[in-house]
RNA sequence: GGCCCGGUGGUCAAGCGGCUAAGACACCGCCCUUUCACGGCGGUAACACGAGUUCGAUUCUCGUCCGGGUCACCA
């Protein structure tokens, strides 16, 4: 009697609590449930977990919404979108997990429980490794009756079998077997009324028609409980396909669960820091699965079509930023120089205040092929709005055979060139500076390294001198040579 | 601590009884060049350990070690 939809097709679903945070991991589960189903063009729900009053924060709802929208995992199915399996938000799904949670209990395969926090504190202490003494499974019904009518708070627990094991497949890890002795009488109902989540999840993915449960690896263990309340109600057993961990690496080099300690770990952070969705995505989706062949770039779309869970890793993966950057730097090179002007124009501005009159086009030629995230533009062409302060010891340079003696030599006669210019293109500047050098019997660095080092101020530039005069504009390279020239008369 | 899972270069990751053990990132060299970057070429670097099974183990089994997860009226 299980609830399959109509088509047949996969049903996942991605259940976040709203905490206000999306976490890398929630987010690289949340992608391979989207893949688990559209490759196999099957639905993919969005189910809101807010069963634990006292975590509800405010507007975390729409974090969860926003985050599935710029990373592009469009759900099927959701409180925002409805659908015929809704309501798609626990709480408003409170009236009917308490029927299930009674049923069993006519059926003999959960039982109400009295017992105080208090007792259950000293009970636990007692037991090694905690857990619970299963002191109410077998109250005498007048008991039972007694107790209700007195209105003694209560949960409802279910039955676990003593004696036996448990066993079921997980399609990333294979045959997984537990002592059912291992496992305790697990809470269904809390005391206020509410289902805990493992109960309320169980009810919601049968309801729903939820053919495969993506999850976490920290879920394992608990599986063969969820199994176990699929049996009492004689439900299908859904598949399951439980993720590694991602890890993060320590300053000691020790790795451990990622967390923000190790950095931007949400993904409104890495966004925030520079990164694109779809880098993001695209990396993520590597974490802990590969595809057939050795390719690494790939859109969503294609994600779907290739996704294969036998592709999925067993063993944890370290988080590795050198790698995302890698990725990010692939997109942002991929993309034309329009795309690029676009996203970039944001820190364009913070570089330079909005009517920049830096021209675009040269600005995205130049930094396009160099940068590996979007905030590392603003310092990277700082130089441009202001000169800054440097040493002149930046003029030698071995290889470009510049030392001090040559360079006021270079800066004059560059000057006198730029002063005389009427061409201001790329190629009329590069032209006339490559022509000096021959007329001085130089080499190209000879002149162009001590021209870019005078109108940039830096030793490192993105772009050459040509660039950069262009950027600049004539008049104030001018100033910056000669600023550089005088420079040169100082002691 | 009990139970569960994992263990191929620094990182991600192919491999599924026989290979000189792929590839990518990072790192290091060289080339290109007007600095840097891009690009091109090359390099360093791995099967945790010990027993089995087998003609033959990175691959299968067991043990050890290491790492992680889990034992909530949290999700």
């Amino acid at each position: 009697m299980a609830y399959k939809r109509p088509d047949g097709k996969r049903v996942t679903r991605f259940a976040p609590s709203p905490t206000g945070f999306m976490h890398v991991g929630n987010l690289r589960t949340a992608l391979y449930e989207y893949l688990v189903a559209k490759s196999d063009d099957g639905t993919f729900v969005l189910r809101i977990e807010d069963t634990d009053q006292e975590r509800l924060v405010e507007g975390a709802v729409d974090v969860i919404y926003q985050t599935m929208k710029t990373a592009g995992l469009q759900h099927d199915e959701g409180p925002d979108l409805g659908g015929e399996y809704g309501p798609y938000v626990q709480s408003e799904r409170l009236e009917m997990y308490r029927p299930y949670a009674e049923q069993l209990v006519r059926e003999g395969k959960a039982y109400y429980c009295f017992c105080s926090k208090e007792r259950l504190a000293e009970v636990s202490e007692q037991i090694p490794g905690g857990g619970y003494d299963r002191h109410c499974r077998d109250l005498p019904q007048e008991e039972i009756d007694r107790l209700l009518q007195e209105g003694v708070p209560y949960v409802i627990r279910q039955k676990m079998p003593i004696e036996g094991s448990t066993a079921f497949s997980d399609l990333v890890f294979g045959e997984i077997t537990v002592e059912n002795k291992e496992l305790s009488d697990q809470i269904l109902i809390k005391t206020d009324g509410y289902p805990t989540y493992n109960f309320a999840n169980v009810i919601d993915d049968h309801t729903m028609g939820v053919t495969h449960v993506v999850r976490g690896c920290e879920y394992l263990s608990s599986t063969p409980k969820y199994n176990l309340l699929y049996e009492a109600f004689g439900w299908e057993i859904p598949q399951y396909i439980h993720l590694p961990l991602i890890m993060g690496k320590n300053e000691d080099g020790s790795v451990s669960k990622l967390s923000k300690r190790h950095g931007a770990t949400g993904f409104e952070d890495l966004v925030a820091a520079g990164y694109l969705p779809e880098a993001i995505i695209n990396y993520i989706a590597l974490l802990g699965w590969a595809p057939q062949d050795n390719r690494e770039i790939f859109t969503l779309d294609e994600l779907s079509k290739v996704f294969d869970i036998s592709g999925i890793s067993k063993s944890p993966a370290v988080f590795d930023y050198d790698k995302l950057n890698w990725f990010n730097a692939e997109y942002l090179r991929a993309m034309t120089p329009e795309q690029f002007a676009q996203t970039a124009a944001p820190y364009f501005e913070q570089a330079f205040g909005k009517d920049h009159g830096f021209d675009l086009q040269v600005l995205t030629a130049m930094l396009q092929q160099r940068v590996t995230t979007l905030n590392q533009i603003p310092e990277t062409i700082g130089f441009l709005a202001q000169l800054p302060e440097y040493d002149k010891e930046l003029f030698i340079n071995k290889k470009s055979k510049t030392d001090l003696t040559n360079v006021p030599v270079m800066l004059d006669a560059v000057i006198e060139l730029v002063e005389g210019m009427t061409d201001w293109t790329h190629d009329g500047i590069h032209d006339a500076l490559i022509a000096l050098a021959q007329r001085l019997e130089v080499k190209n660095g000879t002149i162009m390294w001590p021209a870019r080092i005078a109108a940039a101020g830096q030793a490192v530039t993105p772009g050459g001198a040509v660039e950069i005069f262009e950027l600049l504009g004539r008049e104030e390279t001018l100033r910056r040579l000669k600023l550089g020239r005088k420079k040169l008369e100082e002691a």
